[in-house]
DNA sequence: ACAAAAGTGTTGGTTTTACACCCATGG
DNA sequence: CCATGGGTGTAAAACCAACACTTTTGT
C-alpha cells in the first residue's frame, strides 16, 4: 500500500496577549477557502524533521536556530483526505513574537489567527491544533520552553506573561520571580536591564541551559 | 512521493523482576536474524490506531482492553530502510506480567528481551525502544499507568516494584503507600487481600478512574 | 511627590522525607 | 516465638501561597 507523507506546522506564537497559530487560506479544493495549518509534502531524499524545518523556514521565513521545533503526533486516518491516503507527521513549533507579518514565499496568505478563533479548520487540523496547544500547555510545566515565545532577551514579566496567556490562568509576580530565579539553569542573567518603562527597571535574562525544570512550574 | 507506512510496537512487560520488550527475530533481509520490534505495514482501509491494535493482537493474543497502547512517535528517515522509502509510527504498549510466552499467529519468533539486553536492533529500532523507554519512565511520574504493568488486581508492593524496576530506583515502602492511597483515583480498594505469602496480607487494589495524578510521584 | 513596576521578607500552612513503631500472618 | 512484610505515627525539613514591604524608575 502506498502513501502520501505530509509535515503540518502547529506554529504557535503570542501577539497582543494572545496565543496565536499560523494558518493558511486554502486556495484549492477540498476546504477551498478554508483555513489551514500549513504545510506540504515529505520529499523523496529528507527526513521528517528536514521536511518540517524546510516547511517551517518557507511558511515564515525564520531561521532554524531561533524556533523551537519538535515532533508532535501523527495522523492517518483513511478518509482524511478525501482524494487519497495521507499520513501526516504534526510538527509543534513555538516562536518569538517578534517575527514580522510572516513573508513567507510558499503561502503569501499565512497569517496568525488566535487559537480561540481557530476552528473549523481544514481536514482534522482542529485536533491536530488541539493538540499542540495542549502539549505547549503541558510542556511548559516541567521545561523551560516558555522562553521559546520570548525574544533572545527578557525580563521576568514576560516570561510570566507567557505562562499567563498559554496557562489562561494568572499567577503571582512575587512569587514567580523568586521560582524562576531560583530554578537552576532555567534562567541567565544577561547583566543588561530595561529602561524607558514605566517602574523599576527589570533584569534582562536569557535562557539557560536546563532541558527540564526540577522543581515543575505547577498549573494553579 | 509514495511512501510505505507501517507502525512498529514498542511492547514492555516487567519479568523476572527485569523490564522487558517484546522482539522478534527477523527472518528475511535486511538484518537478516537480528532482533527487532514487532511491527508491519499499515492496511488500506485502516488508521494507524487501528493497525497498531492488529499488530498487537497478532504479535501477542492481548485482548485490546487489557493493554495500555499509545503513540509514540514516527520515523521516516530517507535511508533508515535499504530497500525504499518507509515512515513507520512508533506505539508504546504496556501490558501486564501475565501474558503467556507469547502464542503469536504471525511471528512464533516473538519473545520478551530485557531491554538491558537488547541492543542492536533491527533498523532505527534501538532509537525507537530508547524513546519508548523514556516515555514511559515519565508517565509513570503523571499519570497512573504504572497499573498497566500489573494483573487487574494487584497490591502496593506490585505497584512499587513497577516503579522501582522501571526507574531502576528504590522507593521507601511506607511513604510510597501513604502516597498512591492518598492520591485519589488512582486505586481502588476490591476489599480482597492476599494470603498465602509470608508476612501480612495485603490490600488488593483495582486501577483507578484518573488519567494524571495530582501531586505527581517524582523520580528520586 | 506620586504611580507603577521590580524585587525581597515574612508568615502560616501543606507536602515531603526519614525513620520509629505497631499489625498480621507463615513457619 | 520469631522472621517477614504490611501499614500507621511523628517530627524535622522543604516547599508553597499570600501578602506586606522596600527599591527604582518615569512623569
Amino acid at each position: 500500500m502506498e502513501f502520501a507523507v505530509t509535515v503540518d506546522l502547529v506554529v504557535l506564537t503570542i501577539r497582543d496577549g494572545k496565543l496565536c497559530v499560523l494558518a493558511v487560506r486554502r486556495g484549492i479544493p477540498p476546504f477551498l477557502d478554508c483555513l489551514a495549518l500549513p504545510g506540504g509534502f515529505v520529499l523523496p531524499a529528507e527526513g521528517l524533521d528536514e521536511a518540517a524545518v524546510r516547511e517551517l523556514a518557507e511558511e515564515t521565513g525564520l531561521a532554524p536556530g531561533s524556533v523551537h521545533l519538535e515532533q508532535l503526533a501523527s495522523y492517518g486516518d483513511p478518509d482524511r483526505d478525501p482524494r487519497k491516503r495521507v499520513v501526516t507527521v504534526a510538527y509543534l513549533a513555538l516562536a518569538p513574537s517578534l517575527p514580522v507579518p510572516v513573508a513567507g514565499s510558499d503561502a503569501a496568505s499565512a497569517s496568525f489567527v488566535p487559537v480561540s478563533a481557530a476552528s473549523s479548520l481544514a481536514f482534522d487540523h482542529d485536533r491536530i491544533l488541539a493538540d499542540g496547544v495542549e502539549r505547549a500547555r503541558a510542556k511548559l510545566e516541567y521545561t523551560p520552553l516558555a522562553a521559546a515565545f520570548c525574544p533572545v532577551s527578557f525580563t521576568v514579566a514576560e516570561l510570566r506573561q507567557v505562562y499567563e496567556i498559554v496557562w489562561g490562568a494568572s499567577l503571582d509576580p512575587r512569587n514567580f520571580h523568586r521560582k524562576v530565579t531560583g530554578t537552576p539553569g532555567f534562567l541567565e542573567p544577561t547583566g543588561a536591564v530595561t529602561t524607558g518603562d514605566r517602574g523599576r527597571p527589570a533584569q534582562l535574562y536569557r535562557a539557560g541551559k536546563t532541558k527540564a525544570l526540577y522543581p515543575p512550574m505547577l498549573r494553579p
